[in-house]
Parts: structure tokens; C-alpha cells; sequence
DNA sequence: GTTGCTTTCTGAACACTGTTCTGTTACGAT
DNA sequence: ATCGTAACAGAACAGTGTTCAGAAAGCAAC
């Protein structure tokens, strides 16, 4: 038959040209400021296309943020096997989370920027997904550490969770603060190794 | 005269109105979810009034946050002053902190939040401000801590301002993730307890 | 007491937003 | 050639922040 794998492939094609059009305009404007109108003009197709490949706004974006924080589980995944020594993996993994977000601002900001109206279903969103991912990664190398003897045996969860808070402030607080000109922001590369310098020495036993 | 005295003081009795009206709403439905028709509605007048006396909803938005963050100051100083130890004082001043956001869950998430489209214009906004201020503070207890040999001599402002990160961060997660019912957070108290070690900590010598 | 001026307020509108409903078009199968 | 289905679009709905011309109200002077 063949024709209708044909037409499944079209219909993928066109949701994945729908991604594509919004991955360019949310990056480029931001997810507030990008309206379903304006990804249809782009593909040049009607408004209401799109909702036949997608429930609503936010399901497109959670679409593409969920394809751009599994690379940063990658990178993660990469750098612990490549660093033997568990500290020096912690601090790099800690810095390679910064300069994720740093690198992908929207994409950072849309998955784990506060929501305006929470979902209170009970499901785990595509954003709980994403920070349980990162937590459980962090979880992992701070228990290495553990082992090794430089973290503090404590609760890891705890330990996990409150360090990743403290990353996340910092990594949210530079991106919004560099497009804040007003502020008065120490140097970026400054603030970036005290706050690994600070997480790893209130962590140490 | 005392016929414009009275009118002026008529003005002004609307405009704290609005505000009053305003805050409840931004309290009970978070601003986002707060219309100026839904205010207008509330002081029942049309929504064009408003506009007579507030530039945008921003504006509004920025006045009360402005009102509340100055108890915040308040509350930093009376405990800044009370508390004659200086390390204990910082680490009272941050609990404060802490304890505020999740107090005022709306206005802190408004204030310090992302914004969706920051103020290019170079101009310092109300947020900036509150943020220098909680800033200043922190700054201070740090140079007292420094002076008594608790937290290492380093450049005060890098110093502050990655541990105001933090700390902000700390405060919005919980803030968000209470909301979150979905996401297995760890015990409030253990997380802030542990969040106030590891920054003090952090910043020993 | 009527006139005119100023301030305060409003109804209606504009240009948007996310979303849905109804209808049309295109195309493969019979 | 007909039929049924899937893909698409136009128009509309209900909402948003905001603006603007005009109405009402209060007060001064004549």
C-alpha cells in the first residue's frame, strides 16, 4: 500500500514544521510574547491547523522544551562518566547547568520560570519531568561524593533539592538580570564560580 | 479654600481604592489572572477610570509590590538591630527572607519573578529597587560577619549577590512546588533548614 | 439663575489573545 | 462516478490591555 504511511509521514512532517516555526519564534520573542496567529502566518497555514496537531499553546511548548532539556541530561550523562573524580564531577555538572541555561534563556524560563495557573491535576508535566530528571542526576553525583567522602552524609534528597534550588535561583537570576541593564549585576563569570565555590563548601562534611 | 484640598483627598481615596481592590484580587487570583475589567468590576467603575489614575496595569501591579517589600525592609532592620550576634543575625535575616516569600507567595513571584518583557529603558523599576534594597541589607550583615571573622573576606557585592540567588531561588521553588502538588518535594523545614546551612557554610572562611 | 469651564467619568471601540465550531475542499477507496 | 473520510480554513466567541470622543457633574463668574 504504502500511501498511507505516506500520508502519516506528511502529517508528521507538518507537526514537526509547526515545532520548528515555534522553537524560531519562542527563542527569538519569548513564549508570552509569540501568539498561535503568528506560528501559523509563519508556516502559512490557518490557526486552527494547529489544533489538530497539538491540544493547545502549552502543549507545544512543553513539546520543545522537552526536546531541549534531554540534551542537557545528555551532557550531564557525559561529563559523570568522563570525570573520574566525584567532586570535580559535581562542580562541573553544576556548571554545566548554568551555562545550559544560560545558552537556552526561554527554553530555561518556560520549563522552570514559576507558572501562572499551576496545574493541579496531580499528573507530573513535562516541566516535573525535566527538574526530577536533572534532581535525580545531582542525586547520583552527590551521593558519589558521599562515598568519597567529601559531601556530608545527610539526606540525599534533601541535599539534592536544595542545592538544585540554589542553582536554579542563581541560573534564573543571571539570565534575567543580563537583560536587565538597569542593574547593577557583579561580573557573570564571578557570581557563577563563588556559587559553586559556596554550594560545594556548605555541602562538604 | 479647602474645596481643592478636598477634592484632591477624593483622588486620592479612589486611587488607594483601586489598590485596595487590586491587591485582593492579586492575592486571591494571582496577577495574572486579574482583568482591569475584573478591578473595575470589583470598585464599580469602568475600566477606562482606571487609566486616570495608574499608567497600566503594570503600574499597579508595581505600586503594591512596592508597599509590601518595604515591611520586608522593615522586618530586616528590626532583626538586624535586635540580634547583637552577627552570624546569628544573618542567618535570621535570610530565614526572614525566606519566610516572607512564602508568606506573600503572589507579590514575591511578581516582583522577582521573569518578567516576560523586561523595561529596556535603562530605567531602574520597582523591582530593581526592591531588589537593591533586600540587597543592601544582605550586603551589610555580610560585612558585619566578615569584621566578627564568620564569613571570609571576599568582595562583599560577588558575595551578596550570589547568595541573594540562592536564597531566591530557595523561596521560589517552594513557593511553585507547593502549588505543584505533583512533584515530591522534600519537607518545607528540612529544605530551608538545610539551605541555611549550606549558605552559611558556603561563605565561612 | 443661567452661562461657561474644568474635571471626572463612561461607552464604545481597537487590536490583540487562545480556542472552537461549522463548513469546504481534497483525495483515496469502492 | 460516487462516497466517505481526513485535512484544512473562515468566522466567530469570549476574553485581554488600552484609547478616545463624548457625556455628566461640580464649581466660578456674570
Amino acid at each position: 500500500m504504502g500511501v498511507s504511511e505516506r500520508k502519516a509521514r506528511a502529517k508528521e512532517a507538518l507537526r514537526q514544521h509547526i515545532l520548528d516555526a515555534a522553537t524560531e519564534l519562542f527563542v527569538s520573542e519569548g513564549y508570552q510574547n509569540v501568539s498561535m496567529r503568528k506560528i501559523a502566518d509563519k508556516i502559512e497555514y490557518a490557526p486552527a491547523t494547529i489544533y489538530l496537531y497539538f491540544k493547545d499553546k502549552r502543549e507545544i511548548g512543553e513539546t520543545i522544551v522537552r526536546e531541549v532539556f534531554e540534551q542537557l541530561t545528555e551532557q550531564l550523562q557525559t561529563l559523570e562518566k568522563s570525570i573520574t573524580d566525584p567532586d570535580e564531577a559535581l562542580r562541573a555538572g553544576l556548571r554545566c547547568y548554568i551555562l545550559f541555561g544560560l545558552e537556552h534563556p526561554h527554553h530555561y524560563l518556560l520549563t522552570f520560570g514559576p507558572d501562572p495557573e499551576p496545574d493541579l491535576s496531580g499528573e507530573l508535566t513535562p516541566t516535573d519531568r525535566a527538574g526530577l530528571e536533572a534532581l535525580a542526576q545531582l542525586r547520583k553525583a552527590l551521593m558519589r561524593c558521599m562515598d568519597a567522602g567529601t559531601v556530608r552524609r545527610d539526606d540525599p534528597e534533601v541535599l539534592a533539592q536544595t542545592t538544585w534550588m540554589c542553582l536554579h535561583g542563581i541560573t534564573q537570576m543571571l539570565i534575567c538580570l543580563k537583560t536587565a541593564p538597569s542593574f547593577p549585576m557583579a561580573p557573570e563569570e564571578a557570581i557563577i564560580s563563588t556559587g559553586l565555590d559556596m554550594l560545594l563548601r556548605g555541602l562538604r562534611p
